[in-house]
RNA sequence: GGAGAGGUGGCUGAGCGGUUGAAAGCGGCGGUCUUGAAAACCGUUGAGGGGUAUCCCCCCUCCCAGGGUUCGAAUCCCUGCCUCUCCGCCA
């Protein structure tokens, strides 16, 4: 959610700087439901004021044991006219509110302007494409072949989009998320986590998944209204709701491994084949909350972390700066990790990290001590895959891939496989 | 599943329906003392919003959430959510 005042005071600039991002901002809307809403606070809080301090009198006249019916009188005539406009004021903030609920983060001034993702900016590349002297083969080629990929049995048991792993390729994909886990808390500072899988309405809101993405996600049926997480960022991030943090305790970092659930509403036709889009994928998941100062610094911090990951993994990929168009509802700014996918001759995304300054914090109510001011701030938050495991198993298996269709394990990687060097 | 207790400010924890936005303690901040620090002592310290227009004041809202009773609710009633204790069951 967007700092109101910039609605009411700046809606010009504000609705210029969303236009970069191709979002139409009803501005003469707006400032009519602010006109009124203003005027309304008002004379409501007005209407407040004389009845709460009527009311005192009564208290005061009754302990001296004077006759108070004049004066009940006259604060009963004024509750019709404060009943009806608390009301309309009601009526008024709410329809406000289900226009700043759906209004869109205002991108960092260091984004690229940009009409759609073809102009998101190249910001450095690692390594180069894998070659390979036969034609790769692509994942879903290499696993079946393998018999260690099955998406007819997991279409038997659950439909489409999703997947049976098995023997060493399901080893595999657990080594692959031991490895991040043990590379974030060891040497960059995160702080492991558990959490729950199934959250209640409040924290998907929190982190802007509602109201405008119910779509997106799963929900269980029944007395107990929870959705499945479609990424750790919700249970994470929603740590810090309603809290308010000394300085000292900043920054915070977490990573979570989770599995994620995606309904892909709207994705019919994408990514149909193999393990790129699931319904159900496992991804290790960075969150920061720091002060505001902070924030673009750690969001490099962050980008860099995650990109360790492919570095060790000896993964080619490149670091992708999302433009104005292609930002996420919630995002300041934000980087793409996208790896390279032999068999498609293309880079994919395999990790997002983005800064919501204080776009979540607002919406949740998280926020510290600003030591300056000794006022209190809304913290800035951070997130991003630290990788996303299911497309790091795809990207390992093609690009590790010989040409007899076996998989040679990363060096990295051969601690957790416990002898294993080959997947054949 | 059965029985009970409770949700109050950054934290712990009081609070007869009427100067209670809320005692007390801890923590924080400022000061005295000190070479400095600690201790001690003194003072200060809730959040969100609106107005004015700024760091001065005024007002409103907020004691889990949502309804209700009342001239007036942290305090009474209803519903929901959450937490805790005991018994039972159980991975």
């Amino acid at each position: 959610m967007l700092d109101p005042k910039l609605l009411r005071h700046e809606i010009e600039k504000t609705a210029a700087a969303l236009a970069l991002r191709g979002v139409t901002l009803d501005v003469d809307r707006i400032a009519s439901l602010e006109t009124q809403r203003k005027a309304l606070e008002i004379a409501t809080q007005e209407l407040q004021h004389t009845r709460n301090s009527q009311s005192k009198l009564i208290g005061q006249a009754k302990a001296k044991g004077e006759d108070v019916a004049p004066l009940m009188q006259t604060v009963n005539e004024l509750s019709d006219k404060l009943k009806t406009s608390e009301e309309r004021l009601k009526e008024i903030q709410e329809a406000l509110n289900s226009i700043y609920w759906s209004i869109p983060n205002i991108p960092h001034v260091s984004v690229p302007v940009g009409a759609s993702e073809k102009d998101n900016q190249e910001i450095r590349q690692w390594g180069n494409p894998t070659t390979f002297d036969f034609i790769p083969k692509d994942h879903v080629e290499l696993g079946e072949g393998l018999s260690q990929m099955d998406f007819t049995s997991a279409g038997k048991i659950s439909g489409a989009r999703f997947v049976v792993l098995s023997n060493k390729l399901a080893r595999l994909q657990r080594a692959i998320a031991q490895f991040m886990l043990d590379l974030h808390t060891q040497e960059h500072g995160y702080v492991e986590m558990y959490v729950p899988y199934l959250v209640k309405k409040e924290s998907l809101f929190g982190t802007g998944q509602l109201p405008k993405f119910y779509d997106d996600l799963f929900h269980v049926t029944g007395d107990q209204k929870l959705s499945l997480i479609p990424t750790a960022e919700v249970p994470l991030t929603n740590l810090s709701a309603d809290t308010l943090y000394e300085n000292a305790q900043l920054p915070i970092k977490l990573v979570a491994q989770t599995p994620c659930f995606r309904s892909e509403a709207g994705s019919y036709g994408k990514d149909t084949r193999g393990m790129i889009r699931q319904h159900q994928f496992e991804k290790v998941e960075l969150v920061q909350i720091v002060r505001p100062e902070d924030s673009y610094q750690a969001l490099e911090e962050l980008t860099g972390h995650a990109e360790k990951v492919l570095q060790l993994l000896q993964l080619p990929y490149r670091v992708v700066a999302l433009c104005t168009a292609d930002l996420g509802f919630a995002s300041s700014k934000t980087y793409d990790l996208e790896v390279w996918i032999p068999s498609q001759k293309m880079y994919r995304e395999i990790s997002s990290c983005s800064n919501f300054e204080t776009f979540h914090a607002r919406r949740m109510m998280a926020r510290y001590r600003n030591p300056e001011t000794q006022k209190t701030d809304y913290v800035h938050t951070l997130n991003g895959s630290g990788l996303a495991v299911g497309r790091t198993l795809v990207a390992i298996i093609e690009n590790y891939q010989d040409k007899r269709g076996r998989i040679r394990i990363p060096d990295v990687l051969l601690p957790y496989m416990s002898g294993i060097e080959l997947i054949d």
